[in-house]
RNA sequence: UGGGGAAUAGUGUAACGGUAGCACUACGGACUCUGAAUCCGUCAGUCUAGGUUCAAAUCCUAGUUCCCCAGCCA
């Protein structure tokens, strides 16, 4: 996924900390030089942007070595976990490029070993039943300046601990009432280490394995040694897991099994969104969005759905690098990424989005004809298309201005501008209602100028779209904006929540816009530039045959929007 | 006040004792039948204070700031 070293022996492409520790660990022959990395989700959620990283990193990694990358879902907490979450993060790491071949793998299909695992350790007097319950346990953790203090249950034998598990297993003892600790240290300053949790007692419903076990083996007692079962030689985390890392080390130590080599790297902040699936969550369940896949939401199948595609997913990914500090990245920064794939390969069309009636006075009535225009001037390959012209037109509100000022390149009284693929227009009359609105322009046309060119040579500076208002296609667009209307919204006064920072405007339903008719019959899923526009998506939800719906899946950049705002 | 991490232009990220580079943003300009794209250019950076060295973003010392950890979540 990311790109492969080039082969230019003075400066090559940067790389990142974690490449560089796999090129010192193949020259080292280290796990005879290969790569096998893994993504390993909990399904009880959906996926984000944050998460695309690490699966691009991953999977990346393992292409870039020759190497394999493996899905693992880790699902050791039935409470919270789902089928349906299975299901949906499959479809986005698959959506996303992200190839496992044939290996899909679950942690809960290790309980047995994992199980086992336990038992060795108890033998070897490494843990240990406790019969404390969660708040006892806590009291005795200690906290960050104080040592915890050892419990009673500690310096239970073996043989007991033996019998209490195996009890534990066979559903004798309520949820909650006894856990199956590991035996490290009470007092150490990394209180990972202050024997911590192997087993609890849960009776729920687990989405694989049913009704077959009460216990389940805890977060660190699973993914370090799942990671050995697969042979993954470099597993990548976040940084929240660091401090983790001496467990995952203690684990595969004690076992004496293969010890892959866990790396930390940050996971990505975006500006104006928040990426914890609590937060997430959140936005769904109390319908300040419409779902998981709203495209507001930074979820991969927000994403997608706002129009978002994998290719430009995978190469935001590959800009933003991969470091150890904690960093935020500016949404600009996706934005110019979809940009720059949408730019290249979405076809362009034209809609008029806020219609302002134009009648081009000296055009006979009743008369159409069909011009040609470019599918993507830029690219002639892509064909060309006719839009039908008439004497009623739309244009954009914006494109007319009545208090022109000298930079102003549309249209006003007086001046002429192209209409695009068709006619050179003048503007001679407005019509307004009776508040004062404008409601209509009355225009001329110069015939000669047919196609958008002037025999005698003459410029005109603007150039704006258009439709024919008899033949144009009424359609529902929805124009998107930043979800939170502050950079951080993690960043609340005292009091408050990241729910204050919501940007009442985030989307702004136009229910009749006028496109080109050809439009009517978009697929949903396909792209198109609305030129001036923007770039859209036909929904693949809501639109039905012949009744599309767009999406704006970003802007286009907007020099004039910027000149006029001084 | 324990432990673990991290600090390089506005934002990200390279440089691994030897010219601080790249990208995004911002701002100019060229070009233009999309005020888009493209092209050219400008502004702007090594957390602080000492030290080692011919030479320090890089090594040492001290400090500052930020992030993570007290779930039977992951």
């Amino acid at each position: 996924m990311s790109t492969p070293p080039e082969k230019s022996e003075d400066k090559g492409p940067s790389r990142n900390f974690i490449q560089q520790i796999i090129d010192t660990d193949r020259v080292a022959s280290k796990n005879n030089g290969l790569v096998r990395t893994r993504f390993p989700p909990e399904p009880n959620g959906y996926l984000h942007i944050g998460h695309a990283k690490s699966i691009c990193l991953n999977a990346g990694l393992a292409h870039e070595f020759n190497g394999e990358f493996n899905l693992r879902f880790d699902d050791t907490n039935p409470a919270k976990e789902e089928q349906e979450y299975v299901d949906a993060i499959m479809e986005d790491v698959r959506w996303l490029g992200a190839d496992w071949e044939d290996r899909l793998y679950f942690a809960s299909d290790y309980f047995d070993q994992l199980h086992a695992w336990a038992v060795r350790l108890i033998e070897a007097g490494k843990a240990y039943v406790c019969d404390l319950n969660a708040d006892q346990m806590r009291e005795h953790r200690g906290t960050l300046t104080e040592p915890g203090k050892e419990c009673q249950y500690r310096m239970r034998s073996p043989e007991e601990n033996l019998d209490l598990f195996e009890r534990m297993k066979a559903g004798e003892f309520p949820d909650g009432s006894r856990t199956l600790r590991a035996k490290i240290d009470m007092a150490s300053p990394n209180l990972n280490l202050r024997d911590p949790v192997m087993y609890r007692i849960k009776r729920a419903h687990h989405h694989r394995t049913g009704d077959s076990w009460c216990i389940y083996p805890s977060y660190d007692f699973t993914h370090g040694q799942s990671d050995s079962i697969e042979k993954v030689t470099h597993s990548i985390c976040t940084l929240e897991f660091e401090n983790h890392r001496p467990l995952y080390d203690w684990f595969c130590e004690s076992l004496g099994i293969y010890h892959p080599q866990q790396i930390e790297f940050a996971r990505l902040n975006l500006s104006y969104t928040v990426m914890s699936k609590r937060k997430l969550l959140q936005l769904v369940t109390e319908k300040h969005v419409g779902g998981w896949d709203d495209p507001r939401m930074p979820t991969i199948g927000g994403l997608r759905r706002r129009g978002y595609t994998s290719a430009a997913i995978r190469s935001f990914c590959d800009r933003i690098g991969v470091a150890k500090a904690a960093s935020t990245i500016d949404m600009a920064w996706l934005e110019d990424a979809i940009r720059e794939d949408l730019n290249q390969h979405a076809p362009r069309a034209m809609g008029v989005l806020r219609p302002l009636k134009v009648v081009i006075e000296n055009y006979p009535e009743g008369e159409v004809e069909y011009l040609e225009a470019a599918n993507h001037p830029q690219n002639p390959e892509m064909g060309t298309r006719t839009v039908p012209f008439s004497r009623e037109l739309y244009i954009e509100q914006d494109d007319f201005k009545e208090d022109a000022p000298k930079k102003f390149f549309r249209l006003s009284v007086g001046r002429e501008v192209r209409l695009r693929y068709a006619y050179f227009i003048t503007c001679t009359d407005i019509v307004k209602d009776s508040s004062g609105n404008v409601t209509e322009l009355r225009c001329t046309y110069d015939p000669a100028t047919q196609g958008g060119n002037a025999p005698d040579g003459r410029k005109v500076k603007g150039t704006i779209h258009w439709v024919s208002a008899d033949h144009a296609a009424n359609a529902e667009v929805r124009l998107y904006d930043h979800l939170f209307r502050v950079e951080n919204p993690n960043d609340t006064p005292e009091g408050g929540t990241f729910l204050d920072h919501l940007n009442p405007n985030s989307v702004e339903q136009i229910a009749n816009a006028q496109l080109e008719p050809a439009l009517a019959a978009a697929q949903p899923g396909s792209h198109f530039q609305f030129e001036r526009n923007g770039y859209f998506f036909v929904d693949p939800v809501d639109s039905a045959t012949g009744k599309p719906v767009f999406n704006r899946t970003a802007t286009l950049r907007d020099t004039w929007a910027k000149l006029s705002k001084r």
